[in-house]
DNA sequence: GCCGCTTACGTCAGCCGTAACGATG
DNA sequence: CATCGTTACGGCTGACGTAAGCGGC
């Protein structure tokens, strides 16, 4: 069995079977894809593909644990090559960072300048997606790690680093009836109008849908509900409704035109988490860079957190 | 990066650093190792071994983690090649088993019997060892699952599945003036006695040690710790002491000379945990192995128990 | 001087790429 | 007939074994 092998296999069931696809782009021969498939599937004595005639149209059931399996090695083959480039040089490498549009766009920007300025030679890539697309993409191994603050996939195995707290607020156009309220705010006094918020702000788990739930309110009416903060700003702005938003993504230079109003007593305070895999080599600015974004997570605890052993509790 | 030189530079390692002696024991050439592992040190841009003048002295820090990791990709190739085996040729392959004493002798048996007469041509082996040896077994790899009574060493992450719980008892010779006692046993009547009991009865978390702290008995006077229940009872029947002992290891017709005593309502009762990597390819007879040791683990519970998401809470 | 690792070199397996062939829809 | 995979074959890299060299204890 060569590493190679389990390498062809793999990017063949990640092409969608194609072999001349998979081919081009590990920038090799077809044949040579094909002949050490085969060569490999020999050795085991299985079939890891099933093919109709000459096409490849299926993942045969031990197959699936094959590749499952092969998935991982390459992941530790990886990490060895890590470790190699962390001791020969040490502060060049890459790291690629999913994370939601909130944070990419109000938090990450002065941790990244910091960042960048600390380890000019790495490769810095942020990628942005829904909650469910990030877990996925540190899940495969596109992502060293995500920064998110929903809540996770739960079924991949991710370790979750508790980051900081954070709160919502009601934004409004200047003229709102909303702001001629006496009294403290209450979910009902919103429940009158049209919402705008994140569209995964009903989700289970939700502060927000927490909140509602509480009071009641089975249905709110949402007017928009928006993939980032700049539409929902946007839209607010033009009307819509009642903005329901991350405190800290608003900003009294360019957001002039609304008006915050506090709601730290409607909702829970939401947590910001980094999540990564358990078995990934980590670089040394990668532990740098989580400790610029939570100053509390320090190499130490960041190594507890992710090396202590699990604790379990199974009935028979 | 190919397969063999993480293969070489493990062997090194487990053979003391000699070199000479991984190649024999691989059945290659020394210089053909040296080679190897200088090629793969090249290719990684570190030393993983340290050299004094032309010998191999000690793993570098890096090292320790390459080859770790080397470890993990090697035991994956391992479980690769086994679901092969598992499809090709379901009923025959190896189980290695890693147990105590007590299990190996009263309960393992018609185990066995039942266990080799399904399948005749799996190589079954039964190790035994201390509950610490059997753990670190089980964590090398160089047995597929324990079967403990006792706590396991916790810093080694397996996967523990309750089987059974059972109660110990206590043993004398019939003349044994505990017997004249008239009323229901407690700690404090045995604890005017030299005790008869296992050597690892009074680490911590075990019953027995539980039931004597509660007594407030700190020290009880332990005339013989035995490592397995045939030396304990020898000891007992020769008037040593009281034994202390796993029911089940009473045998009516061999040890007739002695006079078991209930206890269960002195300690709390024991369980038996099968413990296994989650990261293996369990074979189909290892499941029925498995699932004739203890009939409430099918192989839907274990596979469950198994790959079961892990629950985490980190608090700040 | 013996043990243990490295260097040097010849041999050969086996991986890869090109080209021709075959099957499928 | 166009697409996709297999078979056939030659070139070449690189892994391995043998033999010789050399630094430590």
């Amino acid at each position: 069995m060569k590493l190679q092998q389990l390498r062809y296999a793999l990017e063949v069931y990640r092409h969608n079977l194609n072999v001349s696809e998979a081919a081009d782009a590990l920038f090799t021969s077809q044949p040579g894809i094909s002949k050490q498939i085969r060569l490999l599937e020999e050795e085991l004595g299985i079939q890891i593909f099933i093919r109709s005639g000459k096409r490849v149209v299926s993942v045969s059931q031990p197959g699936k644990a094959v590749l499952e399996l092969s998935e991982r090695i390459l992941r530790d083959v990886q990490n060895i090559k890590n470790i190699g480039s962390e001791f020969t040089d040490h502060d060049s490498g890459s790291l690629t960072i999913a994370t939601t549009h909130t944070q990419a766009r109000y938090v990450l920007p002065r941790i990244v300048a910091d960042f960048v300025k600390r380890y000019p030679k790495v490769e810095l890539s942020i990628k942005q997606g829904s909650p469910t697309a990030i877990a996925q993409m540190v899940g495969s191994g596109e992502a060293d790690f995500a920064i998110a603050t929903e809540s996770i996939d739960e079924h991949i195995e991710l370790r979750k680093l508790p980051c900081y707290e954070w709160t919502h607020a009601i934004v409004v156009p200047h003229d709102h009836p909303l702001l001629d309220c006496r009294h403290p705010l209450s979910i009902n006094d919103l429940s009158g109008y049209p919402l705008v918020t994140y569209e995964f702000a009903f989700n289970n788990g939700s502060s927000i849908a927490r909140a509602f739930q509480k009071a009641r309110i089975e249905q709110p009416k949402v007017a928009l509900s928006a993939a980032d903060t700049d539409v929902l700003k946007t839209y607010v702005k033009l009307g819509l409704g009642v903005g329901i938003m991350a405190k800290m993504a608003f900003d009294p230079k360019n957001d002039a035109d609304l008006q915050l109003v506090d709601a730290d007593h409607l909702f829970e305070p939401s947590s910001t988490y980094i999540a990564l895999r358990p078995d990934t080599y980590l670089r040394g600015y990668t532990y740098d860079f989580i400790n610029l974004f939570a100053p509390q997570l320090t190499r130490e605890r960041i190594d507890k957190m992710l090396y202590m052993p699990i604790e379990e509790d199974f009935s028979i």
